[in-house]
DNA sequence: AGTTTTTATTGATCTGGATCAAGGTCACTC
DNA sequence: GAGTGACCTTGATCCAGATCAATAAAAACT
């Protein structure tokens, strides 16, 4: 039994298939991050057939618009993305932020639509999931079912989470709160969970956390002075992790 | 008003408790707005014999606590609950509300541990799905794997709406907003989208929308002088749909 | 049916963070 | 490496909504 191959359609629909090419998820570095925790080779390879990859995301660019019609899943494979929600009169939420290996567009299963705008915080580049045929194979692969259903509920908690923050927290608590969950996501990557680099800029971080560019400016440098962080322009170190850790639960 | 945790036993084998029933979903009236839709009459016996029934669920009583480990996916068959997120110091958020029909413990998959307390707004009943039999059975069913995605997605959804509220909104705003989902999934339901009674106390509501129970008073009142609504205590009628309609979206 | 408790309203005052305003800094491009 | 535009910081002022305080009205209980 093979998997539904993609139709050109489906392809054209996803995104511009010229800079798509097929791939092999086993060979992967991202593969313990992504979809194929849990399959086996031969799955891995039913999985590779309907993948698409598009490396070449740059800076700016938008991997679908708000309401536009859904295809595709889209897992980052490099860089980082924003989604952004909008208002009819412009007012705008950033209402995520994803990094390699994690799913971008699952809210838009349900509508049919996506539900924000993607866009990339630097050059990036990502793999296509058509979702229909990711339902039909995850139907035959209990592995990937898990998966899909594993990501979308881990996306709930984050957005809970971020609930939480929006409706009760100051604005230290809320840049705390994000940093803590920011280092926390380096760290699952390889990366230093107590310095890093944030991608994206002082208004998306305010944005996202219902404040004002100014106070995140001015309650970062309070949280300097305070010796929990040190901050300089996007440079990020965490100097007191516990600490944060007992602030922010 | 009491609020009498479920038992160790009846958290840990969803299918034991005394107060549980074997029910028929084919039967149930709920159907069109649960679990069934799209199963075949054959599918949903195999359904029905997983699904246990808790009839009383008292006003005050918890489903689960925050942190509990997870086993049941709940359906609300009748009544309304709420879900609340804590801090450590006590502050806590109200991060849902669900109706009759609606999946309360979809964000508990991954972390297999329930992430907020669920707990009954008035006396109700609700249906448990004990997860993991579940996943299985919808490995077999193309039709339960779809739905339990299209739920999780919607919720998906309704919360990165409710952060744009949080985040962006005005406290009228958030009040209009809420309103009107509310009468959707009334609507939905087969009940006036015009006319309803809330479920939850302002203190509730206050605490959902980020505001102050005193703000909710005041642009309550605002809003039916404005003659966009009439509100009185709990009963609310929509005045000018089409008008909130357009201020929301 | 009356008492207690919880919930809701209303008014007065206060404040965290927004907004307005002005420079400063960085990272492009040419 | 000068110019340009995007981004960030800092200070001054303002205001939406929080908090405090008191009362009123519903529910719930006895």
């Amino acid at each position: 039994m093979t998997s539904t191959p993609l139709t050109q359609k489906q392809i054209q629909d996803c995104a511009q298939a010229e800079h798509q090419r097929q791939i092999d998820c086993e060979a992967c570095a991202l593969s313990r991050l992504c979809l194929p925790l849990g399959l086996h080779r031969e799955e891995l390879d039913r999985l590779s057939r309907l993948v698409r990859r598009q490396d070449r995301v740059s800076r700016g660019q938008t991997l679908f618009e708000m309401h536009s019609p859904f295809h595709c899943l889209y897992v980052v494979r490099s860089g980082a993305f924003k989604t952004t929600i909008s208002v009819s009169d412009g007012r705008q939420q950033v209402s995520g932020f994803y990094f390699p290996g994690e799913f971008i567009g699952l809210d838009a299963i349900f509508p049919q639509q996506y539900q924000s705008r993607a866009s990339a915080l630097e050059d990036s580049s990502v793999c296509l999931l058509p979702y229909s045929a990711l339902e039909t194979l995850s139907q035959q692969l209990p592995g990937l079912q898990n998966q899909l259903l594993t990501r979308l509920s881990k996306e709930l908690s984050a957005d809970k989470n971020l609930l939480l923050s929006l409706g009760q927290k100051s604005a230290a608590e809320k840049l705390l709160t994000f940093l803590l969950s920011l280092s926390r996501r380096f760290a699952d990557r390889g990366f230093s969970a107590n310095h890093f680099e944030l991608p994206m800029t002082r208004a998306d971080m305010a944005n996202h956390l219902g404040l004002a560019v100014e106070t995140v400016s001015r309650e970062l440098k309070r949280l300097q002075q305070q010796s929990l962080i040190s901050i300089s322009g996007k440079q990020v170190k965490i100097n007191a992790g516990d600490e944060i850790a007992r602030i922010c639960s």
